[in-house]
DNA sequence: GTGTTTGCAAAGCATTTGCACAAGT
DNA sequence: ACTTGTGCAAATGCTTTGCAAACAC
């Protein structure tokens, strides 16, 4: 699966780049670098992080995960492509997605409206989850 | 105005302070920090770049601009804080805003649905803006 | 007058790049 | 075999920091 992707994009199939797309690919932690690199390195112990970032453009610009950028450098990785609320969590960290109807809509509107021609989009409501609200009322 | 906010917040009202400030904030360009750095550089030509940095982060803080981080460490500024549309145009690079009460109605979906409590929120729509795929008929 | 801020230069980090060697097709 | 990829180290570029002189209050 992930071989023929490669391949059929003009890349070879390398294990160290076939384990960075298996492991951006099926995580929904929205994982950074670092948990990458991490991750990779249990399978490929001398792997470099400039094979993780040279992966991870390829599936930037093959359209397969998108990148967020948030500040301080943080960037975190998403495969998940379909139109989808992420839930950022300013205690804990942790994004969550959330699916709604709604998005899909808002996009679709802004062609309407704006005359704009959207291609992708990225949805982020900043702010406590359900489990950091509740543990801080136990304090 | 923004002698009294600053001074509110326990930081000195100086002139190069209020000038990053007055740019922030009457500018709906969305500047990045070498744009409001060149803007400065107008009536303040030793400015440094430190005092920016410096400055947008007291407004960061404070809650007075929001950052909208990019790929390849394009940050830039919003000093619009109503829940709105980023329109992100890949050809041009403008940032225009566009308002919709459905922004509004996601961000309190968030809540009942998922126990989630929003602060804040960024709604990024990348495609093509209007001029540019008129300019593109063209070519 | 006192504590803060400025501007400079240096430091810090995330990310990219150049290159010799290794590996995929 | 030929071409592309890997891993290392160096380079890049944005942002932050340390510090002495200047400034706000």
């Amino acid at each position: 699966m992930i071989i023929q992707a490669l391949r059929s994009k003009g890349y070879k199939a390398t294990p160290q780049r076939i384990t960075v797309c298996k492991t951006a690919l099926s995580s929904r932690e929205h994982p950074n670098v670092q948990n990458i690199y991490r991750e990779v390195k249990k399978t490929h112990p001398t792997v470099s992080l400039a094979t993780i970032y040279k992966t991870l453009n390829i599936l930037k610009e093959s359209g397969l995960v998108q990148e967020l950028n948030f500040s301080q450098g943080q960037t975190r990785f998403d495969p998940y492509l379909e139109p989808h609320i992420n839930m950022v969590c300013l205690q804990c960290g942790k994004i969550q997605d959330l699916d709604d109807p709604a998005v899909k809509e808002l996009v679709k509107k802004v062609y309407v409206k704006a005359n704009f021609a959207p291609t992708t989009q990225r949805i982020d409501v900043y702010g406590v989850c359900g489990q950091c609200s509740k543990a801080a009322k136990f304090k």
